[in-house]
DNA sequence: CTGCATCCTGCGCGATACTG
DNA sequence: CAGTATCGCGCAGGATGCAG
């Protein structure tokens, strides 16, 4: 039986795996851990986004079964966006992304800095 | 105490998660699991990489303390990349983006099918 | 408020050729 | 084998303007 495997190219993890590992996705996917928000405020939290990344990338994790977007005939609109049982399950390995980011940022800062005084020899 | 917050978009985490989250990183770092391998095994194992890019990816994971290069200088000349300890200890998590990308591909699929059939609605 | 369409720019990346 | 250097294109993504 064929086993899917993300170091061959065509195998559909391979995009798979890109979209998920996506830092947007991780933001975004880590914002709506505690419940659903709404469009303006998972770009207000997820700082730098730009309004059309926002949109493209919430409407490619609807489409993946990652979140639900439910709009609101309201006005003015109100859309929200929530985990689905799949995206919550995701936020799991996710939130380990995230969390070795934070714990190991400092270390990785040190060897940049070594490697770059090891590599930039005092002055040109 | 400052905590570093990868939802600023000025923090250096921020930039990490970007790196780290990159497939080609998921798919370097995995290949290494089992020990040390050259250049040319990395490429061959990671399909579909670039030599430019698996030779960028290289050197930032080797920068930011991931990997550790060894040159020997024999003829034809050799060069082996292994896990640092840090490295070592992220390979755990993005192992788990790999394996979360094995065990779900078919979800995401039918959420895709899906999706798509509802949003074609039987031609135009 | 929540989008979508358009324009435009940068630069990521592949392809190719050359060195040690 | 393991890179570096260069060129050129494609497309991701920012900015802006409009619609429901």
């Amino acid at each position: 039986m064929w086993q899917p495997d993300p170091y061959d190219r065509n195998c559909p993890t391979r995009q798979l795996l890109d979209r998920i590992g996506d830092q947007w996705t991780v933001l975004i996917v880590g914002a709506l851990k505690d419940g659903p928000l709404r469009f303006t405020e998972i770009g207000r939290r997820v700082d730098g986004i730009s309004q059309k990344v926002l949109t493209q990338t919430l409407r490619s994790l609807v489409r993946d079964g990652i979140l639900t977007r439910t709009a609101y005939a309201t006005i003015p609109p109100k859309v929200e966006y929530e985990l689905t049982p799949l995206g919550r399950n995701l936020s799991e390995p996710l939130e380990m992304l995230d969390r070795w980011a934070r714990v190991h940022m400092s270390s990785v800062q040190d060897a940049r800095d070594a490697y770059d005084a090891e590599h930039t020899p005092a002055s040109a």
